[in-house]
DNA sequence: TTCATGATAAGG
DNA sequence: CTTATCATGAAC
């Protein structure tokens, strides 16, 4: 028998949001779907985020996640996320690949979400350069380190306001869209929370794999 | 389906 | 020093 989709999965439709609901969520769950469907600039690539993943922070935070960077505490790598919401927090994933997050909640409070994917909606020609040109588009940005590669982000971007108008890299929120929540890609703690969020319908959204070290569910 | 890649930080 | 990690593309 094939179900069509896991019990874990949840769907619905959000609101209208702003920079300031980033700074005052409830929780996780919040803020991704806060940040799923926006815009992201980059010089003159545009792309439209259609999957992302929400991560929590320390131990003794509001909303405590093992599986975050954060839950251990401030380090010199994951400083961005303690700070104000709406910078950019850029880390080296397995030492080769840069992925993005944005951070969410007050000042001092940790919290992340993973951009995990996205649609090239202008700059084409500048990303297909970058990219596998013989591939189809929505394959350049599906996945989070083929989305930082995509607009070529560095280390050097880490901690960039993305909501200031004069940044290189901006956010541009305010989008409703239908959204579908899963268990998360690639954690091996809390696998089973459901704060990966995608649009469906959309190919660029990658596709799901359960990291090999998670405990297996009964 | 498995492997090489090789930065960061926690734990021994 | 050793191990685990928010991954990918190429090799098998």
């Amino acid at each position: 028998m094939r179900l069509g989709r896991p019990m874990s999965q949840r769907r619905g439709h959000n609101r209208r949001v702003s920079i300031e609901t980033l700074e005052n969520v409830e929780n996780p769950l919040e803020a991704g779907l806060t940040i799923l469907g926006s815009t992201l600039t980059v010089d003159d690539i545009s792309l439209r985020i259609v999957e992302v993943e929400a991560y929590g922070g320390e131990k003794d935070g509001p909303w405590p996640d093992p599986a975050a960077h954060s839950y251990r505490g401030r380090t010199p790598r994951n400083s961005v996320m303690f700070g104000r919401a709406g910078r950019l927090y850029v880390y080296r994933s397995y030492g080769m690949h840069f992925c993005m997050n944005i951070s969410y909640g007050p000042d001092g409070v940790a919290g992340g979400v993973l951009l995990r994917a996205a649609e090239i909606e202008a700059g084409h020609d500048v990303v297909s350069a970058r990219r596998s040109p013989d591939r189809p588009s929505h394959q350049w940005a599906r996945g989070p380190g083929n989305l930082g590669a995509s607009v070529a982000i560095t280390l050097a971007d880490n901690g960039t306001d993305v909501f200031n108008p004069a940044s290189r890299i901006r956010l541009e929120l305010g989008e409703s869209k239908e959204w579908v929540s899963g268990p998360r890609v690639g954690v091996s703690t809390a696998a089973e929370v459901p704060w990966r969020l995608w649009i469906p319908d959309s190919r660029a959204v990658s596709a799901y794999r359960r990291s090999p070290r998670a405990p297996v569910i009964s």
